[in-house]
RNA sequence: GGAGGCAUAGCUCAGCUGGUUAGAGCGUUCGCUUCACAUGCGAAAGGUCGCGGGUUCGAGUCCCUCUGUCUCCACCA
């Protein structure tokens, strides 16, 4: 900080610096240190084609505050940093600047277009990480890691072999989700059921060599081309004699058969059931149980293939069109009926997800869930708020086989080898290039990539260096705390949760730290089609880092969504202004070298501010332990701006500016140093880049601030009386305000002021407070002259004020009754409580002790008031 | 169908294991060019904490019902 300092603080000129400033230093960077005590965050690694948005904003600022907090506490602070390489999301990019130059990845085959995209993640991948530190965030970028980098995709060979050894994985045909557009299979987790306007297609099967028919309906009549049966509940009498029977299906002439099953409702629509094995999940398990054929009737790009006979080439709507005008033309369309239902679609693009039964690999989930279960139900692994373990373990029992094969190029290739000549399948975590069976050398790798949430899952640990016994391993394994969104809970929190139990045999983490989404100020989410988004970097230009950090991380709980509002930024910019000056003020004034607060020497504004201090030192130290980040944020916020800057620099001016008692001018900076860096120590986690400009001008500690101890509570600094002494003053203080504001008397206009007060010492240490904040000029304890003086009633007492001003009595008694109707009231409600013998007896001692003293306040209050009134009352 | 969140000042939200006269920011009103800061200072107005019960000496806080609202999971073709 230059000695001449501007009035206003630019944070533009500050952070980039500052930021330098810490990487020289290498206070990120944290080795194996067997003498300290790790404490270990893994960054939710964001897409590598990403840019920053405001959810990330969020996150990292939740992650940098804790990995600060913890590191300013002495612990060996790690924080892993990295990106995704994000299999669809960024396939489909670069598949879309192919596409403007008017080729498919297929134009370029598979090994040309792979290095399209990793010089598409050499070009873009560094952005996101630039981007990061803008925010200010303390990752240790020596560790940055890759989902596909060497290490990784070690990690991810050695997992799918052991669990394919363990047989946790398999291939298997099954009906997955198929989505046409990004055209590979999806895991149940990656689809999102949207609510869709569509029909219940009412269609007549004819029975075969009678006069008879079923009627079925349907919200996909295209699957009928697949049908391979008609299926009934065993027990509905008005089918039973159909049972067995064959029916012709229209437009196909297929014959199939009418089955009984238990899976069929009969009260729901006609009671027939048509079924697509092949199309259908729980056709699907029909066909299994009545070994019923198995036609796919669609290929990838959901077109009907050559079993759907004419309409052989047609998308999939197409082909309902022409399938309804056909049936309808045919006799057999009965009715079409509106209907709304929830239909799956890709949570990439978003397209109709079509459900095909495909030959993919599975993991087995429910061995694997068994402890993923355990560890969170027994409370190893602590979600805050720990509703969401709820949500957690609601899932991990239900959980399906995770389909973890996808048909892309962009991933982890999955390590299955299948020799061409004997057929033989070798899984192996080294190429395959020789059949171990039959020794040919015709040995193909499965073309398909895997899911890229199975790289995501071992993050915590492969990071760290596993399959290898790494050092890092060993110290920073299990990390601390997982800060991610809500949002993705299944897709990454679980499968980290099981993949650390099953190959570290050691949860991936203690806490689960989940927040909500950043909406925009009408409560939307954000989001390109919107275009609703704001752009966190644009902020940090326009307000700065800190003051974004302070927005996204106040004025919200754990797990709850907030609102994005440039007022809010616009406001936390201007704390970080106030702090500033507040440094502007002391540095102004600072003639000391230290701040060595001689405890022996202090006055009762000085012991107040200590006091006050160490209990918030002891707040904020006990909110931010239990992850109630805003709550000790405000706590810092308020402490600052009110206690601080308010009232204590208020306090202290007129001694600084004694020139005559240097001592005493020193006493207070030695205070006001104190003080003001232990409070920018406990916002430095919050507003890394301000306090560490502030804290590399003030005089003595330590190098940075990021590394300077975070206080602690000392008793020593407890002065209960001076704190309660001087908040007399400042209640005196206020009410003299108050009363001078009502009757536009200026602070400026001085007036000798008359105190009536048993607390005579007190008021008159104060004199210098009233003097300044309270528009006195000298302070007299003898009777009031002056009958028309204002008075005023507060905790120090009476104060009379002869302002010379003509005082309307009738308004003083409307106000002073009222004033006392509140205290009687008050007392009332002390009295209650004190007659209560229940509250007596069961209350705690001290909340007795307190109305007990409230009661005593109350009266004399009371008494005060009524003296007043009545001579008021006289005059009138 | 199942689970959960939210409902507190005009607006957006805090309020931790129940215990001062329920708070903040923004907005509004009044007054201040006070020698750190007008991105500021002083002051004020504004709330029957969604409705109704219950537990308790004591409920914004815990339990139940209801109303409104949002989300997640499942998915009856």
């Amino acid at each position: 900080m230059p000695k001449e300092l501007a009035k206003v603080y630019a944070p533009q000129q500050v952070e980039d610096k500052i930021y330098d400033f810490w990487l020289k230093g290498k206070y990120f960077h944290a080795e194996p240190d067997e003498s300290k005590d790790p404490f270990t965050i893994v960054i939710p690694p964001p897409n590598v084609t990403g840019q920053l948005h405001m959810g990330h904003a969020l996150d990292e600022t939740l992650q940098d505050i804790l990995v600060r907090y913890k590191r300013m506490q002495g612990f060996n602070t790690l924080w892993v940093p990295g990106t995704d390489h994000a299999g669809i999301a960024t396939q489909i990019k670069v598949e879309a600047e192919l596409r403007k130059e008017g080729k498919t990845r297929y134009d370029l085959g598979r090994e040309e277009f792979l290095k399209r995209v990793w010089a598409w993640k050499e070009q873009y991948g560094s952005r996101i990480i630039n981007q990061l530190k803008k925010l200010g965030s303390s990752c240790d970028w020596d560790r940055e890691r890759f989902t596909m980098d060497e290490g990784c995709s070690k990690a991810v060979k050695e997992v799918f072999v052991s669990l394919y050894d363990k047989g946790l994985i398999y291939q298997g045909n099954r009906i997955i989700n198929w989505c046409p557009h990004c055209i590979t299979a999806l895991s149940d987790a990656e689809v999102e059921y949207t609510e869709q306007q569509g029909f219940f297609w009412h269609i007549r099967y004819p029975v075969k060599d009678s006069d008879e028919y079923v009627e079925i309906a349907t919200t996909r009549p295209e699957t009928l081309l697949g049908d391979t049966a008609v299926a009934v509940h065993p027990d509905d009498e008005r089918y039973t004699h159909l049972v067995g029977k064959t029916l012709i299906l229209p437009l196909v002439g297929r014959e199939i058969p009418v089955v009984a099953d238990e899976y069929v409702e009969k009260d729901f629509g006609t009671g027939c059931v048509k079924i697509t094995p092949s199309h259908d999940p729980n056709d699907f398990e029909v066909g299994k149980r009545h070994g019923l054929a198995e036609i796919l009737v669609l290929d990838d790009n959901a077109r009907v293939n050559a079993n759907g006979g004419k309409y052989q080439g047609m998308d999939r709507y197409e082909a309902r069109d022409a399938i309804v005008k056909d049936l309808e033309e045919g006799g057999y369309l009965v009715k079409v009926v509106p209907h709304v239902h929830n239909v799956g679609t890709c949570y990439r693009c978003g397209t109709n997800v079509e459900p095909i039964s495909s030959k993919q690999w599975f993991v087995k989930m429910q061995p694997l869930a068994k402890e993923a279960v355990r560890v969170v139900r027994e409370g190893d692994i602590k979600f805050v708020p720990g509703r969401f373990s709820k949500t957690y373990l609601n899932w991990m029992e239900n959980v399906r086989d995770w389909c973890i094969s996808r048909q892309l190029w962009w991933g982890h290739r999955i390590p299955a080898y299948t020799c061409e000549d004997c057929g033989e399948m070798t899984v192996s975590r080294d190429d395959v290039v020789i059949c171990p069976k039959c020794g040919s050398k015709h040995i193909k790798q499965d073309p398909d990539v895997l899911d890229t949430w199975f790289s995501s899952a071992l993050w915590p640990f492969s990071t760290l260096g596993w399959p290898e016994k790494t050092k890092e391993l060993d110290y920073f394994y299990p990390t601390s705390v997982l800060v991610t969104g809500y949002d993705i809970i299944f897709f990454w929190v679980a499968r980290m949760i099981f993949s650390g139990m099953e190959h570290m045999r050691e949860k991936p983490f203690s806490t689960v730290l989940i927040h909500g989404l950043v909406r925009d100020s009408q409560g939307r989410k954000m989001s390109k089609s919107l275009g609703n988004g704001i752009d966190p970097l644009q902020v940090i230009e326009q307000y700065g880092a800190d003051a974004l950090r302070f927005s996204l991380a106040t004025g919200n709980s754990p797990g709850n969504d907030m609102r994005y509002y440039d007022e809010r930024v616009q406001s936390s910019r201007n704390f970080a202004n106030k702090v500033w000056n507040a440094a502007r003020f002391i540095l102004m004034n600072l003639t000391v070298e230290d701040d060595n607060v001689d405890l022996a020497a202090l006055r009762t504004e000085d012991k107040w501010i200590l006091d006050r201090y160490n209990a918030v030192v002891k707040d904020v130290t006990t909110s931010l332990d239990k992850f109630e980040i805003g709550l000790a944020l405000q706590k810092v916020y308020d402490f600052i701006w009110d206690d601080f800057c308010d009232w204590y620099i208020e306090l202290v001016k007129p001694r600084l500016n004694d020139k005559e008692n240097a001592g005493e001018s020193e006493r207070a900076q030695k205070v006001l140093l104190h003080v003001f860096g232990g409070a920018l120590k406990m916002l430095h986690p919050f507003m890394p880049f301000l306090t560490e400009e502030i804290w590399q001008s003030l005089p003595g500690g330590e190098e940075a601030i990021m590394i300077a101890p975070f206080p602690k509570y000392d008793k020593a600094l407890c002065f209960a009386q001076e704190a309660e002494d001087m908040e007399k003053v400042m209640d005196a203080i206020k009410a003299i305000r108050f009363r001078r504001s009502e009757m536009n008397v200026p602070l400026s206009k001085k007036a000798t002021t008359y105190f009536e007060t048993e607390y005579k010492d007190t008021v008159a240490e104060g004199t210098g407070f009233f003097q300044k904040l309270a528009g006195v000029s000298d302070i007299r304890f003898d009777a009031c002259p002056d009958a028309n003086a204002v008075t005023i009633v507060c905790t120090l007492g009476k104060v009379y004020i002869p302002l010379g001003q003509l005082v309307d009595i009738e308004a003083e008694l409307i106000r002073l009754r009222k004033e006392l109707e509140n205290a009687e009231s008050e007392l009332a409600r002390v009295q209650g409580r004190l007659n209560n013998q229940g509250f007596v007896s069961k209350a705690p001692a001290h909340l007795v002790e307190q109305e007990k003293q409230k009661l005593e306040k109350y009266g004399q209050l009371i008494e005060s008031l009524k003296g007043t009134i009545k001579g008021l009352e006289k005059k009138d």
